[in-house]
DNA sequence: AATGAATGAGTTTTCATTCAT
DNA sequence: GATGAATGAAAACTCATTCAT
């Protein structure tokens, strides 16, 4: 069975089985075991790869955080001004591979992982400040820095707002809607006269 | 030294060191040990009182909900009108009580707890429905059916996502400039003309 | 089964079954499973008591280290003159709780530990130190300081071979004839004229 | 890149990572891989080799005693009187080949193992008493038959002993002076009038 | 009422060993 | 000849839970 190069296959199906346990059997519950079988591997092999069971972990979140990365930076590339970077930030943030409910599961349980583990938490603000600092950007060439300031704060947290309430619901996520309301929102404060 | 009357000491103490060992190790590493002795008795007394672990964080994710459903109901028994009773929801989700980094944390711990427990799930829900209901009949009064439950929505995910967002920051959360943005975005979208 | 204060006596026990395991299997070998049923516990208690593998060894080789230091205390209390002091450090060396095969296996197995365990190497640094200082104290008292260097060296490392080889050829170890050897060796060195 | 006639390549260089891996770290906690890449080979090349890590280490000790017995062997070719015969074996035991730290550290740790592995066991008889029995011929040319085995296991005990010490101090361990202090010893209870 | 003793099941972790390539 | 892949068994360790006192 051994086969040569197989080392980044199994980091990728690795790291997808952790996915898949996190939300199956919770953070709390998931064991290597359950994550290796799910890749088809023994147990042996995922410490073998990661080192341990916290690395795993931490090499899961660092993959979701990039990849949500990606789905931004490939938006924002494309948009040629304000309006639309500040869509760009919105829409990678509900893009498909973000909206499932493996993955949502797991974003959840990474942001409640970071209250207590120092380089989960690290890697997390990184995403948090180029986030606020993607949309802030955009907003301040809409309007006043103040009001730019707190509505990038408003719809920051109205997108991990939508995400955990949807995570809850359980219900199919519905990306189309969540991406109208966040934008209703910001183009909506945008719109209003200063208070 | 056994004495009579202590249950309900015992019960409360041990709800309140499982809200701090929460906050400190995150549920995913709390031991009864950790709760039993940050409330000053012995894992086996912990687990006397509340039949064994699952159950004893059950019980505190039940208190934590009706706090938190004391602090709403107790400002809605004040409010006059609609834009009090939606100012009521608003401050009491974010009353002194809920929003100390110990409580955020441990809510936070539970949301993600219900991904996976059928009963924590259910707890969860019924507060859910609650506040959109609450918030739902007193937008009711000020606007169309459609745009109050829009607004619903969108301030119920944007008071988690504030919740979620203070947690991480660790600074010190400041319930006031959250109230404002929230109480800003609801009133601000009322003063919108339809979309 | 549970009865009270049972700490110490276990503490005890486990010790004395890491000395018996280390004896029937060898340090690389002896497992927490060996130790603790020989002692007659699980061995989750073992863990319980001393945290761990290594720390439990490491309060083994501090009961050897202790015993030792009583034997040769206990001697040297009673010796009224320099050649009895010498006799005593010698005899406490050869003390039949020290001369066992049990007891001389676990003894080299932690001469040899402590090539690679720092705490374990200080401990065994700190009797290796005052059992030549004990020695040289009483030598000077009889011959040159050059001199009683040189025969505290020799009496030190002729202890710690006879010791070694004794252990090797697992016959029953005879502490008298060595006692007797060693004596011979020191007196006749001391006997000596200067080289 | 496989080459021919590398097998006793291979093997040396593995007996010698041995060596190296078992100072570093410790009979009980060397691994295959340790032995391997410090001889910049895979660990299942090693285990080609030599069929076992065991077996591995039974050679690696079997090259440790090889390389003594001809330290000794050579010195005694060249010894023409008990005297020189006795000096030889000596000189041969702090061979500088011998008494460097890693060596000692693999001495040390076979003599442990001897104790409960057989082969080791039988190894190490073997050499001890080689070394006995030239020590003891040579003596009885210059003494009683009583009087030389005692200064033979005198002498035997002391080299042992010497050895000992010295890896536990970790100087740097001088030949020199172990030399002089065992040749003084033996050639002073030569001197001796009968006890 | 409360504890400390004790266990056993479950989890992580480590490694020698095997094997396809 | 040599490697990297992979496993499985064994070991350390953790912890909820039980129970005698």
């Amino acid at each position: 069975m051994p086969k040569l190069g197989m080392e980044p296959i199994r980091r990728k199906a690795l790291i997808a089985a952790a996915i898949d346990a996190i939300h199956a059997r919770g953070m709390a519950h998931v064991t290597m075991g359950d994550i290796a079988s799910r890749a088809g591997v023994s147990a042996g092999l995922a410490h073998h790869y990661f080192g341990g069971k916290e690395q795993l972990l931490l090499a899961t979140m660092r993959h979701l955080l990039s990849e949500l990365g990606g789905e931004i930076q490939t938006r924002l590339a494309e948009a040629k001004n304000p309006e639309n970077r500040i869509r760009a930030v919105v829409r990678g943030n509900f893009a498909a591979g973000q909206f499932c409910p493996t993955v949502i599961s797991a974003w959840l349980a990474f942001y409640v992982a970071a209250q207590n583990d120092a380089e989960a938490r690290r890697l997390l603000r990184v995403y948090a400040r180029r986030l606020e600092s993607n949309l802030l950007h955009a907003l301040r060439e809409l309007t006043s820095d103040d009001k730019a300031a707190q509505i990038a704060e408003m719809a920051a947290a109205l997108i991990d707002g939508l995400w955990i309430r949807r995570s809850l619901s359980r219900q199919s996520a519905d990306p189309d809607s969540a991406i109208e309301l966040v934008e209703g929102a910001i183009f909506g404060a945008l719109s209003l006269p200063d208070a």
